[in-house]
Parts: C-alpha cells; sequence; structure tokens
DNA sequence: GCCGTTTTCGGCCCGACTGTTTTCAGTCG
C-alpha cells in the first residue's frame, strides 16, 4: 500500500518547488495531490491498473505519471531532480517557525546553509546580521526557535490534547466574561491527533480575553498578542492560539477556524463563483453582509445544510450536502454498549460487579468481559480453568440483576499460526470472542487475522493494525483480502476507541463499512475512566461518515442477540 | 499542476501578526 509513502513525496515535492520559488499554484497543487491521496480509500495501485487515476479529484495527467513512475520504480525523477537543488537538510528547517520558504531560499542561496547545523553555526558566528529582512529582533526569534524545536513535542493524541483544552476553557470562562468559547480546529474535527489547540471566543471585549488567555498559570511563552488573536506555548510544549470575534460574527469565525483548510478552500470557490465573499467575520455580497452569526448560517449562504465538522475534511461532503445524501452521524448518546472490557481477573482493575455499575451509569443495556486469553503472560491471562470459573460468576451476576447483560467473554490472542487461544469447545462455551493479535507482529499478520475470522467462534477482529498513535506504526495489511473475509464470514471489525490506538482509523473505517463489515467501537477499558475514551471512538466513527445503525452496539438487545448468535457459529 | 453551468486558457481563498519596513514582505493558519 503506498498511498501514504506518495502522499509524503509530492508534499516534499511542494516544500522543494516552494523554496525553489515556484508558483505557488504549482506547489499547492501538489498538496492537494498529497491530501487526496492520503484519504483515498483505495490501493493506489489498483487505481493504477485500473486506470482510474485521473478520476481521484486533484490528480491530473502529471501527478498521474509520478504516481506511476514511483510504482514502477520506487522513485520520482522529478523529485531527486529537486533534491540536487533543495538539500534534505534544508526541508527539516521548513518545520521551525518563522522559517519560510523564502527565507530558506535565501540563506541557501548567501550563506549555503544545508541544514540546521549549518544554521546554527552561522547564527553563533553572527553571519546572519545585515541579510535582507534580517533585523535583531528576527534573528533573536530564530535562535529561540530553533533551540524550541529540538525539545518540542510535535504533534500530540487527541486524548491528550481534549483535557487541555477543556481545562484552559474552564479557567477562561471563569476569568472573563465571553459570550461564547469554543473549541475548533483539528480538534473539533475530532482529528487523531492534534499540532496545536485553537480555541474561539465571541465577545465584545477581545482585548479582556486575550489578556487574561496569555497570563493563564500554564502558559510558558507568549507567541504573539494582538487586537484579535493571542498565540501561547503552554507547559508541556504545545501551542494554543485563541481568537476573538464579536458575536455577530461566532458562527463564521467557528466555520472559519475549525476547518480544515482544503474543505474551506472548497467553499470560499463555490461563494466566489457565485459572487459572495467568505471570510471569517461573515459572508459577504459586495460591502453587504449577508451571513455569519451561526455556521449554519454560513453552510446556508451557499445552498448547503449545516456540515458536522468531523466530516470537513474536502472528502466527498461537500458534494454529499449539495445532493441533500449526508448522513445521520453515529452520536455517544446512540451507543448502548461496550463489547471489549477487562477486568480484575486480567490486568483490569474493576471486579464484574464494579464493570456492569460504570457501564449502566453510561446508559449502556449490555457489555462484553473480555479478559485475555491464556497465553497471554504478559497481561494475566486466564488459563482455562480460570475462564470456565469467569464465566460461570459472569452468568451468575446477570441472574443477580436485570439492569444489564453481562457477556462471558475473551480477548483472545491470536497466535503466530493464526489459531485462537483457547480449545475449541472452550470458545463454543463463551458468549463472545474478540480476537485480537498481540506479538508476532510481523508474521504474516493479515493471513492471521484472516484465519481468526475464519474461526467459527470469532466475533470481532480488535484494534486490526496494531499501531500505537505516535509510537507505532501498525503492521502492513493486504486491506482488500481481509475485508473480503470479513464480509465472506459476516463478523465484524473493531474501532478502538482508546485514543492510543483509534484502531480502525476513520479512512479504513469509512472502507469497511461501505462495505457493509459490521463495525463496533469499543474503549478495552482497563479503568473506569477508560469509559469515557468512547467519545473518541465515536468521533473516528463521524469521521467515516458512520450512522448508528452502522455500528452494532448502537443496536437493541434484541437485534444484537439475534445478530451474535448468527455469527458466534460453534 | 489542475480544472471547466461564465473558460481547453486563464484563473486558482483570505486575513492577522511580526518585523523590518516608510508602504510591505514573509509567515502562519
Amino acid at each position: 500500500m503506498k498511498n501514504r509513502a506518495i502522499a509524503e513525496l509530492f508534499e516534499r515535492i511542494a516544500d522543494m518547488m516552494e523554496i525553489q520559488g515556484e508558483s505557488s499554484f504549482r506547489v499547492n497543487a501538489y498538496r492537494r495531490g498529497a491530501q487526496a491521496l492520503e484519504s483515498l480509500q483505495e490501493d493506489v495501485a489498483r487505481l493504477r491498473d485500473e486506470e482510474r487515476l485521473r478520476e481521484v479529484p486533484g490528480i491530473g495527467e502529471g501527478m498521474a505519471a509520478r504516481i506511476v513512475e514511483f510504482l514502477d520504480t520506487g522513485r520520482v525523477s522529478q523529485h531527486d531532480d529537486l533534491l540536487k537543488k533543495v538539500p534534505e537538510g534544508l526541508l527539516e528547517l521548513r518545520h521551525v517557525g518563522g522559517l519560510g520558504p523564502k527565507t530558506l531560499a535565501m540563506l541557501h542561496d548567501k550563506l549555503k546553509i544545508t541544514g540546521r547545523e549549518d544554521l546554527v553555526k552561522a547564527l553563533e558566528a553572527g553571519k546572519l546580521d545585515g541579510l535582507p529582512g534580517m533585523g535583531e529582533k528576527k534573528i533573536e526569534n530564530l535562535k529561540k526557535n530553533l533551540a524550541f524545536q529540538a525539545e518540542a513535542s510535535g504533534r500530540v493524541a487527541l486524548g491528550v490534547a481534549w483535557p487541555m483544552i477543556e481545562e484552559i476553557m474552564e479557567l477562561l470562562g471563569a476569568k472573563v466574561k465571553v459570550m461564547q468559547l469554543s473549541p475548533a480546529g483539528s480538534l473539533r474535527r475530532m482529528r487523531e491527533t492534534v499540532g496545536d489547540l485553537d480555541l474561539l471566543a465571541a465577545t465584545t471585549r477581545p482585548e479582556a480575553a486575550l489578556e487574561a488567555f496569555v497570563k493563564l498559570p500554564m502558559v510558558q511563552r507568549v507567541l504573539g498578542h494582538g487586537d484579535t488573536k493571542a498565540s501561547v506555548v503552554m507547559e508541556g510544549g504545545l501551542q494554543v492560539d485563541l481568537r476573538a470575534v464579536p458575536p455577530e460574527s461566532y458562527g463564521a469565525a467557528l466555520q472559519y477556524f475549525t476547518g480544515s483548510r482544503e474543505h474551506n478552500v472548497r467553499l470560499r470557490e463555490m461563494a466566489r463563483k457565485v459572487g459572495l465573499k467568505i471570510n471569517e467575520y461573515g459572508v459577504f455580497k459586495g460591502e453587504e453582509r449577508v451571513a455569519g452569526d451561526t455556521e449554519e448560517s454560513v453552510y446556508a449562504s451557499l445552498g448547503l445544510p449545516w456540515i458536522p465538522p468531523e466530516m470537513r475534511e474536502d472528502r466527498g461532503e461537500i458534494d454529499a450536502a449539495l445532493e441533500n445524501r449526508l448522513p445521520k452521524l453515529i452520536e455517544l448518546s446512540d451507543m448502548r454498549a461496550d463489547l471489549h472490557c477487562h477486568t480484575k481477573a486480567s490486568d483490569g482493575e474493576l471486579t464484574i460487579e464494579q464493570l456492569a455499575d460504570e457501564a449502566i451509569k453510561r446508559g449502556y443495556k449490555y457489555a462484553a468481559v473480555t479478559d485475555h486469553s491464556a497465553s497471554a503472560g504478559y497481561a494475566g491471562g486466564l488459563q482455562p480453568a480460570r475462564l470456565l470459573k469467569h464465566i460461570e460468576a459472569i452468568h451468575a451476576f446477570n441472574k443477580t440483576q436485570n439492569k444489564i447483560h453481562l457477556l462471558a467473554g475473551t480477548e483472545s490472542d491470536i497466535r503466530a499460526d493464526g489459531s485462537l487461544d483457547y480449545p475449541d469447545e472452550l470458545l463454543a462455551r463463551l458468549d463472545w470472542v474478540v480476537a485480537s493479535i498481540h506479538s508476532s507482529f510481523t508474521k504474516d499478520p493479515t493471513g492471521r487475522l484472516i484465519k481468526a475470522l475464519e474461526h467459527p467462534a470469532t466475533c470481532v477482529l480488535g484494534h486490526p493494525t496494531g499501531r500505537l498513535i505516535l509510537e507505532r506504526e501498525g503492521y502492513e495489511l493486504d486491506w482488500d483480502a481481509l475485508f473480503q473475509a470479513a464480509v465472506r464470514t459476516g463478523k465484524a471489525i473493531e474501532i478502538n476507541a482508546n485514543y492510543h490506538r483509534l484502531d480502525l482509523d476513520d479512512v479504513r473505517a469509512r472502507q469497511a463499512s461501505g462495505m457493509g463489515i459490521p463495525i463496533l467501537i469499543n474503549t478495552d477499558m482497563h479503568r473506569a475512566d477508560n469509559f469515557d475514551q468512547m467519545k473518541f471512538g465515536i468521533g473516528v466513527a463521524r469521521r467515516a461518515w458512520l450512522t448508528a445503525a452502522d455500528v452494532v452496539n448502537t443496536w437493541e438487545w434484541k437485534k444484537f442477540e439475534a445478530w451474535r448468535k448468527k455469527v458466534k457459529r460453534d
């Protein structure tokens, strides 16, 4: 699967062309092409085989040829040619704050800077003094930003950013009377990682809001502080931007700062064609302001229904909105169950009873106890005798109350040979089997997952790629083969809602569901508060355009039971 | 480089902030 690799290559080509002073339109064309490849659900190699590359919006004659070249030879000659003119090290400097393409080109030209080391030396030697556009402050900032980048953490996981923005909003809300306060940006779109936090305030006194913001206790450094906008770096290195707008512009600003950039560009192109102009203050016809107090009004001015933030990625949502076929996205309140939960029996913290209580608190009607299996020694996996007792205990608990149905299940390791981790007769006694790979990641994962799907006892694949966000790439899978096996067997695939995993991801979940594969959203909880990560799984599902009907654990108990009995064929 | 209910050529989103500038370029989102 080369989609990502080619997307990254196109990004690099765009960066290098920019430094070369190429037309920004050509540069943007490459960025659009990269974005298109990244959102692509199909394998780009297959598109090529079927001569359908040109059908992808943003891929024209030129980029199609480069994709073909890469697939055939593993290289793109244009990229290699550019690398001869723009050193690799220069590209990395592109991400240092304040260093854009123009400055880099100038530094390369005048000082023969080819990378970070060169730049640090040149700065120490005072060689930047007197260069065009290089004043005292700029050089000072450059030194700071270089040092800062060296220790900066980069992107953070959604689940890390979430509580931070909640805390900031609470502190800010208590200090200043703002009319409305909302997260925006990739956080509001529920992207799996975020590079910074965007916050929007609607207020008649922007200066007070910004002043309070830059003085929040967790602010480490103020990057900028103007009349309507301030940027700071929080403890831990995460950048947070606050934008303050007048209340009548709140909708337009929220729309604008939620993005994505690609989505917004599309909207503004549409606006231009009908003689409107959209900016963060509203929608304008000439001088006249025709919309902008709410997001709905902005979309309505283009003849569109409101589009949920999670869909705003320029992945076809605007066409869908135009044709009035936006799905009614799943919501957290639709969830009736969590079907991947651990207890004290293996490596969880709660007893069966406590687990049930916590599930009931969240409004669930059923849940599955899925402790680790025999060979999962690292996680206190249950040997067969203990599992038998565990099953009995769970079934006994069900008889003591009628608020919730607990399923006696397992999260069975998929062993290196693709077999499940208990004898068939024991698996047959379980109500529910989640099958997951936890070891031997490189040993034919596709084949093992398919074999696990084909086992009659298996109900669902847990965290199918094994990835850990920002830590570990998932194993390479043959998605076509895997999804076809899921379709053939009727089994489900999980969106693991733990924010370290979010596995399936949005693109794959959309593809799987589109093929008719039942999707589950589970937290894989080990502690009570893990249950609250369900919202991140819902975020992935919404980004995948899923409705409640697409997700098995929104179903009523009776419907679920009928499905479960059909799927689990012992 | 891509694209077409105004176009196969001529367009391509828009504004804030900073710093180096006497009127604007570069960067960023």
